[in-house]
RNA sequence: CGGGACGUAGCGCAGCCUGGUAGCGCGCACGCUUGGGGUGCGUGAGGUCGCGAGUUCAAAUCUCGCCGUCCCGACCA
C-alpha cells in the first residue's frame, strides 16, 4: 500500500497547522485564521479542513516540494522504490522543453537517434574511469528468457560505450566526421537517496554524442552546447545559470572535462542543470574510434557528451514556485492561460461559455496554449487557487459582468492578489495577453536572478564562506587543489560547484589555504 | 549501508497499551444549495487492517520473521 504517501502527510498536517499559525494576516490568509481557530475550539480533527494547503517554503522547502509534485499532478511514486511515474501535466512541461532543446540540437547540426537500453557489460568496463564512477550505481540483468546469460546487460547509465562501439565501426575516413547525434531516452542509475525529478533510479533526459576530428573542434562543441543550455536555462525556463568548470572530483567518470550550468534553488542550494563533457580521446581509445587523416595518417577521434534531464522540472518548481504552489514560465507551461467561467443562473451560464469558447478559440488561434476549466461543482474561487497551485501563468476570469462590458479580468499568477488583476477588453485580448505573457517571463528570469544575486557573497575568507554556504552561494578564490576543496566539503558540506567562465581576471587568496589563486568558484550546498 | 519514523477505504488518520461485530475526516457518486478568492446540507458506495508464521476459543491489536515507503546521514556526471 501506498506508504510512501502517509509519512508526507503526517509532516503535511503540522506544516499546515504552522502555516496557519506563522502566516501574516492578509485577505487571502484570513480563511486559514478562521480554520486555526476552528482548530483551537474543536480539536486536532478539524485540521484536516487545512489538508490541502501546502506548507509554507520558509517552514519546510523540501516537504513543500514533495507535495507541490503530487498535488499538482506532475508525477507520482512508482511501486518501484526511488522511481517515479511523470504525469500528464508534468509530461507535458517535459515535452516542450525537449521542444526548445530540440529546436537548438537540429539548428547546430545534430540529428536524433536511438540506441538499445541493454549495454554487454564489458563495454563498461573498457573504460577505466567509466567503471569506478558506474559500478555501483548499475542495474544489472542476468537472465533472459528463463536462462541465465552468458555475458550480463546493464541497464544504460549513460551511452558513451555503446555509441563507442557502434562508431568504430562507423568512422572510417576525417570525411566521415563530424559525427553529431543526439538521442532523448530514460537512464537507470541505482541512486541510494532519491526525489521526485531531482533524482531518480530512472530518469528521462537527452544525451549528445559527437565525435570530431581535432581537439579544438571538440572543445568547441563542447562549449557550444553548454552554452545551448545556459541559453534555454535562461530564455526558455527564466532560470538564471552559472555556466562553469567542474573540479575532478565532481566531473564526469571518463571525462577529461565537464561543465556544468548551475542554478540557484528558492532555498539557496545549487543544483546542477544540465552538463557537457569534452572526452578527449578516453573513448575513442577504449572503443577504437579512429578514423584515416588527410595525410593518411590512423587516428583516434575526439569526442563529446552533453545532457540535460528531467531534473530541470524540479529546478522550475523550486525556482520560480512560491508558498501558493508552481508558477510556471509562459514560454514552457502546458497550460498559458486558462480561462475560468463565472455564473449563476442558466442562462448566465450558457452566455458566458459561449463567450469563454470563443475567447478560447482565438487565443488557440494566436498560439497561446490555453485551456478553459469547464469542471462542474467547484466554484470559481476553488479553482483560482487551484489553478494557481498549478502554476498557470495568466488566467482570465470570465462572469456575466465581463461579458456585458464585453471585458475580462486578468490575473497574473506572479503577482499574487488583487494588484496582479485587470480588466481588459475582449476585442484585443490575444494581444494583451501575448504581452503579458511576455512580461511575466522576463519578471519570473529578473526576479530569480535578483534572489541569486542577493544570496551570493563574495566571501573573501573562510569564515565568510562558511557563512555564505548556509543560504547561499559563496564565490571566492580557490587555488584549485582537491585538498582544499575536500576540506571545504567536508567542514560546510559545500561542494565546489563550478569555477564560473566568466571571470573577472583578478587574482587573489584561496579561500581555504590562503595560497595564490587565479580564478574564482562557487561553492554551495547542493541537490 | 547506519540512525529515525511508519504501513488500517482512493488520500490522511484513530483504534493497538488493556485481544471480542473495523471507525472518523477528506475525496468520490447522487440530490438540493451555492457560485466574482478553497460554499453549505442530506443520502450513498467503498476495507484480504503490508506479507508470512506463531500464541489464543478468538489477532488490526500480543510475539517472531520478511517486504515496502519516507526522513536524516553516508553515497551521488
Amino acid at each position: 500500500m501506498g506508504g510512501e504517501a502517509q509519512n508526507y502527510a503526517v509532516s503535511f498536517r503540522l506544516a499546515a497547522h504552522l502555516a496557519c499559525v506563522d502566516t501574516p494576516p492578509g485577505v487571502r490568509y484570513a480563511l486559514k485564521f478562521t480554520l486555526h481557530d476552528e482548530l483551537q475550539q474543536t480539536g486536532p480533527d478539524d485540521l484536516l479542513m487545512a489538508e490541502d494547503k501546502l506548507p509554507t517554503r520558509a517552514q519546510d522547502f523540501s516537504e513543500w516540494y514533495n507535495q507541490l509534485v503530487l498535488k499538482a499532478q506532475l508525477a507520482d511514486y512508482a511501486p518501484v522504490r526511488g522511481c517515479m511515474i511523470v504525469r500528464p501535466y508534468g509530461w507535458a512541461l517535459w515535452e516542450n522543453m525537449q521542444q526548445a532543446l530540440d529546436r537548438r540540437f537540429k539548428a547546430t547540426g545534430h540529428q536524433n537517434v536511438a540506441f538499445p537500453l541493454l549495454i554487454p557489460r564489458s563495454f563498461i568496463d573498457k573504460e577505466k574511469h567509466h567503471v569506478e564512477g558506474f559500478s555501483p550505481e548499475l542495474a544489472v540483468v542476468t537472465i533472459g528468457g528463463g536462462e541465465e546469460l552468458a555475458e550480463p546487460l546493464v541497464i544504460r547509465p549513460t551511452s558513451e560505450t555503446i555509441i563507442g562501439h557502434m562508431w568504430s565501426k562507423w568512422i572510417q575516413s576525417y570525411r566521415d566526421l563530424p559525427v553529431l547525434m543526439n538521442q532523448w531516452n530514460s537512464v537507470v542509475r541505482w541512486e541510494l537517496r532519491t526525489k521526485l525529478f531531482l533524482r531518480t533510479l530512472e530518469f528521462y533526459w537527452q544525451e549528445g554524442h559527437t565525435a570530431h576530428a581535432t581537439r579544438e573542434e571538440a572543445e568547441a562543441e563542447t562549449i557550444q552546447m553548454l552554452n545551448a543550455y545556459a541559453d534555454f536555462a535562461i530564455t526558455d525556463a527564466a532560470i538564471p545559470v552559472i555556466p562553469g568548470k567542474k573540479s575532478d572530483a565532481e566531473k564526469f567518470a571518463g571525462a577529461d572535462v565537464t561543465y556544468s550550468i548551475e542554478a540557484m534553488m528558492g532555498d539557496g542550494k545549487a543544483l546542477q542543470a544540465g552538463t557537457s563533457h569534452f572526452l578527449g580521446q578516453n573513448f575513442s581509445q577504449a572503443f577504437e574510434v579512429k578514423y584515416l587523416d588527410q595525410n593518411g595518417q590512423l587516428q583516434h577521434c575526439w569526442t563529446t557528451s552533453w545532457g540535460l534531464s528531467t531534473r530541470v522540472v524540479g529546478a522550475i518548481i523550486m525556482v520560480h514556485g512560491d508558498d501558493q504552489g508552481l508558477v510556471m514560465p509562459p514560454k514552457l507551461a502546458p497550460y498559458q492561460v486558462v480561462i475560468v467561467p463565472i455564473f449563476k443562473t442558466d442562462e448566465e451560464k450558457k452566455t458566458v461559455f459561449e463567450t469563454a469558447r470563443k475567447l478560447k478559440a482565438e487565443l488557440a488561434k494566436a498560439d497561446v496554449r490555453v485551456t478553459l476549466d469547464e469542471r462542474e461543482g467547484q466554484s470559481p474561487g476553488w479553482k483560482f487557487n487551484d489553478w494557481e497551485m498549478r502554476g498557470v501563468p495568466l488566467r482570465v476570469e470570465l462572469g456575466p459582468k465581463d461579458v456585458a462590458k464585453q471585458s475580462a479580468i486578468l490575473a497574473r499568477r506572479d503577482r499574487p492578489g488583487k494588484e496582479g488583476k485587470v480588466s481588459a477588453s475582449l476585442a484585443d485580448l490575444p494581444t494583451t495577453i501575448q504581452k503579458l505573457l511576455l512580461e511575466i517571463q522576463q519578471s519570473l528570469h529578473d526576479k530569480a536572478l535578483a534572489f541569486r544575486k542577493s544570496n551570493t557573497h563574495d566571501a573573501k575568507n573562510y569564515d565568510e564562506l562558511k557563512k555564505a554556504v548556509e543560504n547561499g552561494f559563496a564565490y571566492s578564490f580557490w587555488c584549485g587543489s582537491a585538498e582544499c576543496e575536500a576540506k571545504i566539503k567536508e567542514e560546510t558540506r559545500a561542494t565546489m560547484r563550478c569555477i564560473p567562465l566568466e571571470q573577472d581576471g583578478a587574482s587573489g587568496k584561496c579561500v581555504y589555504c590562503t595560497q595564490p589563486a587565479k580564478s574564482k568558484a562557487i561553492f554551495a550546498r547542493a541537490y
